[in-house]
DNA sequence: GGGGGGATTCGG
DNA sequence: CGAATCCCCCCG
């Protein structure tokens, strides 16, 4: 696997976030999400303007904004759109290609392992607040700049990079709120999140160094 | 200053 | 299916 892939351009993220959420699907880091579109949407934090936790999506395309959840998980979205408007991606899961050793150590999966079952990478980044512990995403990393891979003090760089594989042509499609089918995933990927039984979004590749 | 609820996850 | 467990945000 070349590791020497550039990020993804600032221009790659200054689109919508329904432009953006199918063509995350297969670049590498991520893989799994949720468009949001902000004051039009009351699902989204941002539908009641900006606040101090939404700051950051209101902000610059491509950067990550993070935010704690249930008083003990953490979700990660890629900011997109024009400054001054409120978009962003859910990342909602990731196919781990790699550190899957840190993965398990991140999430602590030995002590949640069942004996009778093996390990399952399956298991690692299918999920919203899953791939975050994985990664060691918390709010330290709200607001970090996805393309020039610019991190804060003692936080590692984070960045997505596309290593030629395309998006799929007709990617999966599910919703959260009614008529909005904007969970975008890989059609038969096992890592998509799911939620009793149901596909729910998810998918694509990612590493972590 | 108080209270309701959350872009979830895991175990029973 | 309910608990875990902070914090955010709205309201008074």
């Amino acid at each position: 696997m070349n590791l020497d892939l550039p990020p993804l351009p600032r221009s790659f993220y200054a689109r919508t976030a329904l432009d953006v959420a199918p063509e995350l699907l297969n670049k590498v880091l991520i893989r799994g999400h949720q468009a949001y579109e902000g004051a039009n949407d009351p699902s989204s934090h941002g539908h009641r303007g900006m606040t101090n936790r939404t700051r950051t999506m209101f902000g610059p395309p491509g950067h990550l904004y993070v935010y704690f959840t249930y008083g003990m998980h953490h979700c990660a979205n890629v900011v997109c759109g024009e400054e001054g408007v409120c978009s962003a991606v859910l990342l909602r899961a990731v196919a781990p290609l790699a550190g899957q050793n840190i993965m398990h150590r991140a999430r602590n999966t030995a002590s949640r392992r069942r004996s009778s079952e093996p390990f399952r990478s399956v298991d690692l980044c299918s999920g919203p607040a899953r791939l975050c512990q994985a990664y060691g995403l918390d709010r330290r990393d709200d607001g970090a700049d996805l393309v020039t891979a610019s991190a804060a003090a003692n936080r590692l760089p984070t960045f997505i990079v596309d290593d030629g594989t395309p998006p799929p042509r007709q990617p999966g499609r599910s919703t959260r709120a009614p008529n909005r089918p904007w969970r975008f995933y890989v059609t038969g990927d096992p890592n998509v999140s799911r939620s009793r039984g149901t596909t729910i979004g998810g998918g694509s590749r990612s590493r972590t160094t």
